[in-house]
DNA sequence: TTTT
DNA sequence: TTTT
């Protein structure tokens, strides 16, 4: 069974960081991703993707990305329902990340020009990632 | 941007098969993909992923993938929402469809054992899929 | 920077099993995928993936899997060189997995008809996965 | 059989546009991929990877992307030989490319700091993309 | 060096 | 033969 996304997009706003009880952080953000044709009325549609992330990477998320950052996610579909408040069942999609992507450029000597707040200066590592890795690397071949 | 799913799962039901108004074909089933693993409490969970697929691809899915077939997809994650009955306003998720894959043994030169149902046995040419493909095979390099 | 591949495939061969000098093992294996198109000669192509799976994933894949079963296999583009006989520099690419899947049908009760060797018989867990997997799942939203 | 790949990276040099014999148009670039992890020597490495277009994508791709872009790509590995120079095989592996995204901001008001060459000028259309793309959109649900 |  |  096999169940994999890779999505490029903008974030529709600022990460929502929360811990849970036992102290891992989440950090959930909407991914707005243009389609890449136009409708049957030349319009083009945009879809709206709920992301979620766990522990270091959902730290690395909320200090790094912010409304309308460029960012890229690899990770899986995850279904699930809960009861509205008038009893009916409400059924939910979201992805969760393996990993999270910073893609805007550095923007490193930059002027005064435009969005210099002290929390975007951050500089991010270049990459918000996790996952496990390769190990090591003396080749048996 | 980028919006890119593949999935390896299981139909929960036979395909849903319907034309457009103009006349496009349409098939809607949903994948069950059972996680690979365990949640903190050990249960195995699944996600249930409804996916769209359009045109001949419809029409083949329909035909030769059933209730229970392993099949692997490839799209892109699609959100909307309408209204609901009671005016509030619903978000759905879904995953169009580029390409169906029938991942089923051809369970050959098998006897009478079990589903040897006329619908069961029609021969899928091996892949229920479409794409663009690639053009001209003479190489300039 | 993403670098993602997802194949589903059957091996060409029997997995080959080594162990680093630090006793991390590896097992390398190429997956034939056929194309899903003919191309201009109306001919049906396979490429042939060089694959590589490290550690537990390792000893699974070499343990289920064996020439012609057909696996699922997320991963990464990994290239290298290295010094051919002559000197000259040979450029290598080959897919990193993260995960493989066992794809092939649980073929349960079958009576003796075919492939009942002891090695065939042993029960995969029907995935032979790894990843780093999903956190605590007390939902903070 | 799925056979899919996803890459984010920056090209190595310009793209190297041709036309075959029956005039179709290719491009071959390499997107230089940076691997998210350090290895053992705790130095980050990158993976270089060959890429196919074809068509008019070729073309965007040869119009909008220089050396240095950063570059989002889907595809599938292509594997093949051929005989060298000493009449030894050679084996080839590819990411045949069914669509190729821009993915360097705007860099819109910018004044004439830097590259800011006719060429590196010319204004995208924010995408490279081809795709066989969504059908109708007359719901039948 | 290639699988069903 | 490699990019920021």
């Amino acid at each position: 069974m096999i169940n994999r996304v890779i999505l490029v997009g903008r974030l529709t706003k600022d990460p929502d960081l929360k811990y849970t009880a036992s102290g891992a952080a989440v950090a959930r953000f909407t991914l707005a991703v243009n389609r890449t044709f136009s409708n049957a009325n030349g319009e083009k549609e945009t879809d709206f993707i709920n992301c979620t992330v766990w522990r270091k990477q959902a730290e690395n998320t909320a200090n790094f990305l912010k409304k309308g950052s460029l960012a890229g996610v690899e990770g899986r579909i995850q279904t699930g329902s809960y009861e509205g408040q008038d009893g009916k069942r409400i059924y939910t999609t979201e992805v969760v990340c393996d990993s999270v992507q910073f893609l805007e450029p550095k923007k490193s000597q930059q002027g005064a020009q435009g969005d210099s707040s002290p929390t975007a200066q951050r500089e991010p590592n270049e990459e918000v990632e996790s996952h496990t890795g390769n190990p090591d690397d003396d080749l048996p071949f």
